[in-house]
DNA sequence: CCAGTAAATGAATGGCGTTCATTTATGTCT
DNA sequence: AGACATAAATGAACGCCATTCATTTACTGG
């Protein structure tokens, strides 16, 4: 009868940090890994290193475990951008809904909503594909949302396009946030281009600290004036 | 004296087509690749087999060409991304500016600015980032849009911000296109989301052909009506 | 208590973008 | 005309990536 297992190294290292000693093959006594760690895991890694570190591996290595030990608990690394982006969506800013007026409701959640994505820009196509069903929290953000503006008069037909209208505007907006600034600088093409060059330095001329929040709140302002029409 | 080059299999085969006798190492007598050739060719790989079958070998493949040799006309995968969202710009359509009035002028262009980059969302994360210095299709897309902004009675300082807001739509949108039909569908989580479900209920009644279009022509008219306002 | 399953390791796989040494042809300078 | 830099191709190699599989070990339900 073998003996009880020989204490791998010491006592199980509070949180389920760094690597020391090798572990051996075969089931742990607790399991490592679930997905609200991995979530996290990839968060931290995404921080530090930005999606271009964000590997299986160096998932793996993070979590003081071997790649193949991931898909035990996900799919695929798709599925791991999944767990992040319902991660984020939870950190979106509806609270505003039913409490303030719903144009002041739909500014805020859109700011927000551009402001945890504009940094996450990666999962764009990610999320643009992903069946709801797949994501709880960002469900449950559609249902704040939604309930929002039917609370506000909204004709319920129209309800979910303007949703999507806004939706499109918000992940657009985010890539603008991430573009450089000289994003617009002709170079040597300047002068084959003389209306837009203008256009480029008359908006310079303005000093805004931020651009690209000027072209978000124009198009939010026109969006929610807009669809505010549309109320009964 | 060596003999005149001879004639490696046949005479030159027509188009730059198919690999049949392997050529043999150094300099061939004519160019076999070129900027538009490599454009081409991606864009006929993305049409039959999609981005996932865009890959440096295949390019190279298709050309008839050792995958090394495409660095010779292109530094990177993302320059020949590049390439082709610069074929692609010159497609859509910037006609109506200057010749129907400028509401009309902009949906045009803003529907087929969307058609156009549906059919490539790989390529925004490109484009969003991309100086336009790079692309001089892009740029004189920009030109055309800028005039007939200016031309309509714009403030020459709004512009930009006008077409970026514009624009991150338009890429919002094209997302919105390639989404499953039934992205929407809660499943079993429908029962805590009940709003939500029945909004997305009420618009599967009005039997849209494509309710992505839907939303699309919501959030343009919105944007259109808002920024019409801001002429002179 | 025993079978089945869950959770880990570690080795292996195939594909990817890219680099580099090498070969051959072209074009330019003297 | 000859020499030499440069351009354009090959082919071998590199390192990284996501993923799979056989194997080992531990937990759990009948």
């Amino acid at each position: 009868m073998p003996a009880p297992t020989p204490a791998p190294s010491a006592l199980p290292t509070g949180p389920p940090a760094a690597a020391g000693a090798r572990r051996r093959a075969g089931r742990p006594t607790a399991a490592i890994l679930d997905q609200d760690g991995i979530t996290t895991a990839a968060l931290e890694l995404i921080s530090s290193k930005g999606y271009d570190g964000l590997t299986m591996a160096a998932l793996a290595r993070s979590l003081g475990v071997a790649p193949s030990a991931l898909y035990n608990h996900v799919a695929s690394k798709d599925d791991v951008l999944l767990l992040v982006e319902d991660h984020l969506a939870a950190m979106v800013d509806v609270t505003a809904f039913g409490v303030e007026p719903w144009d002041a409701a739909v500014r805020r959640w859109a700011w927000s909503y551009r402001d945890v994505f504009s940094e996450h820009t990666p999962l764009i196509p990610v999320i643009a594909v992903l069946p709801v069903a797949n994501a709880p929290k960002t469900l449950a953000m559609y249902e704040a949302v939604t309930a929002g503006f039917r609370d506000a008069g909204f004709p319920e037909e129209k309800i979910i396009s303007a949703i999507v209208a806004l939706e499109a505007f918000v992940f657009g907006a985010a890539y603008d946030v991430t573009a450089p600034e000289d994003i617009f600088d002709a170079g040597s093409l300047a002068e084959q281009v003389p209306n837009f060059t203008a256009a480029v330095d008359r908006l310079a001329l303005e000093n805004h600290p931020r651009p690209t929040d000027v072209a978000f709140s124009l198009g939010l302002e026109a969006l929610i004036t807009g669809f505010g029409a549309l109320r009964g």
